[in-house]
DNA sequence: TCGCAGCTTTACGTAAACGTAAACCTCGCC
DNA sequence: GGCGAGGTTTACGTTTACGTAAAGCTGCGA
């Protein structure tokens, strides 16, 4: 018997509110199973909550994290399918090829500002 | 002298509407100056611009992108300021890293799925 | 049996980031 | 002097991602 959990225990674990996990249900992301009016997750939709998380902190919106989960649960088998899954699987590498670009940009300047930020204290505190 | 743009000219530069522009002043993001009733941007302005696209495709509010923007344009004298200004680049630093490791775990889950798909097609052909 | 913690639905509210419409100026050109 | 392109303010509309309040069920410990 696998593990299943609350919908309380699954919002403190991701840090949100049971509201926020019951508007993902709304918005299709995860589709817990009912005993009698309760919700009960399983660990598949533990996994979805997770790259839900992950695709927020990327900045997606709701809809954008939706077609990506439903990228990683379709099975296509038609070789027209396959073909077409490859290329929306490549665009979105491009994307994150990009995103991962400004990431890398920002650091150095962010590192670049530390540096000066360092430097220059220590003179004042030298000069002291 | 140096070289000036129009509002036009901005969106077009960076695919966004006048609209848009405007509403990045309201917030207090960029300061045209005016002749007569038109703004005027700088280069400065220009620059500005471009941080608030790369904040934005980095999932950053406007809110969020203001604060950095004035960490760049501040130039903390006393050594109290400059000790916070530390600490603020290095928690930024430390957002932008996680970000960075997000983006690194979709593009391997993307290279697998691309991987299988590819191999899962060459199949599909050569028993054609 | 009472009450309460924890869950449920329903439904209205809200902040962010613009879109869009209306109504006006103004500059250059024919 | 008319007019069209491009700019301006004002202000209401819209979507996203929830918050929040109201009102009701439900199991369980005292």
């Amino acid at each position: 018997m696998t593990e299943t959990y609350g919908i309380a225990e699954l919002a403190k674990e991701f840090g949100v509110t049971t509201r926020t996990v019951r508007f993902y249900e709304d918005k299709g992301l995860i589709s817990p199973t009912r005993e009698g009016q309760r919700r009960i997750y399983s660990p598949r939709d533990r996994v979805r909550l997770r790259l839900i998380m992950r695709g927020k902190r990327l900045g997606l919106s709701l809809d954008e994290i939706a077609e990506l989960i439903d990228l990683y649960d379709s099975d296509p088998s038609e070789v027209t399918q396959l073909k077409q899954f490859i290329d929306v699987i490549r665009e979105r590498k491009t994307v994150l090829e990009g995103q991962k670009k400004d990431i890398e940009e920002s650091l150095s300047e962010m590192n670049r500002l530390e540096k000066q930020c360092v430097q220059l204290l220590s003179q004042k505190q030298t000069s002291k």
